[in-house]
DNA sequence: CCTATAATATAACGGTCGTAATATGAGATG
DNA sequence: CATCTCATATTACGACCGTTATATTATAGG
């Protein structure tokens, strides 16, 4: 029915299907029969391209956190210092990313699950992490923070917790409020 | 079998292992089933106490957040201003709270969830974070912050962000690392 | 055109979930 | 002692889960 275009598609197609849900429902609401559905495919073909829900989950993690973290910073490449790790924070701590989970980052719908996960799965998000601190560093150290490194990881962790709270919270004022404030905080902070 | 003790007793006994298993394995790793076992009874009497799965879960969120709440600020009433502050984020932001989920905050494990649950669960949310925040309020304008409301949310957003995240990496060093960043920002923020 | 091969669809398995109907048993009342 | 009441136990229902075995289909090579 469905024209073949390659085992290789069909893999990314899952992963991106995995990644939409992921964002939007976490991990226990992302069943692996709804992700071949957004694929535009049934079950049964799910185990030819990935031995398993959870290898599934890792490798929907790793790409769409890479991606969210390039979008973060694209347009931005002509700030420096403060100004640049203000907007990043502006833009993470938005309504529209609060109200559009697919197009963001990974971490607040999944966070907390990933904690009562399998160590591999804690594994790759340390990599992921670690890699994304070390691109926010040196732009706090522009900024001519004290400890851009502890800076950053507390950064990541003001922008995901803000945005977890705001989501938790979303239908109520104190939504808009928390982003409000964390978005007041980095740049309190910075400048 | 066991001995009755009277229907409040039960209800009880069951909003207490409710509590344990939401702090430890979140809002969809809960059973009612595996509650009823923690709480030394089985399924099928569930439905006396409480209607549905979901007003067990606002329930116990409620007074498991609200009992976290006020064990995160006991023996602290001789400090004031930002001694007091910098106590209760060490304190909330310590290994020790990282590693046993069950004597601590709720938020880390849930929070995520609820913002795919129903209005309903984010409304009790709302109403238990604007509590504790209007405790922390005060603390802060002793502290001589300039806007104490927007300190106090941005405060506890870095304590959950931050402590999602060292969960969700624990066995890896970054979770470690994360602890003792974020405890490190609150510090330079409030001196 | 026919075959071989690989990708996908169909269907089923065992398990767990939330929920509900029914059965049991203990405490209080007469 | 007999009976009523109500908290709890047992059991079952339908839905969904991750996973697997099997059937079907589409592409590539001779």
């Amino acid at each position: 029915m469905t024209r073949y275009e390659g085992k290789g598609k069909s893999r990314q197609r899952i992963l991106e299907s995995a990644g939409c849900q992921l964002k939007e429902k976490g991990i226990a609401g992302t069943s692996v029969a709804g992700v071949m559905d957004g694929a535009g495919m049934t079950v049964g073909g799910f185990y030819a391209h990935f031995p398993s829900k959870q290898a599934l989950v890792i490798e929907a993690l790793r790409s769409s956190f890479r991606e969210a973290a390039e979008l973060l910073q694209t347009g931005l490449e002509d700030r420096r210092g403060a100004e640049w790790i203000e907007a990043v924070a502006h833009r993470y701590l938005s309504r529209a990313h609060r109200d559009a989970p697919v197009h963001g980052c990974p971490l607040p719908a999944t966070a907390g699950e990933i904690a009562h996960a399998d160590q591999p799965v804690r594994d790759a998000l340390a990599v992921e992490i670690d890699s994304f601190v070390s691109e926010l560093e040196p732009k706090l150290g522009e900024a001519g923070v004290a400890s851009p490194r502890g800076e950053a990881l507390a950064s990541l962790s003001l922008m995901v917790g803000g945005m977890t709270l705001a989501r938790a919270l979303n239908g109520t004022p104190l939504s808009d409020e928390v982003l409000r404030a964390c978005r007041g905080h980095v740049a309190n902070r910075v400048t």
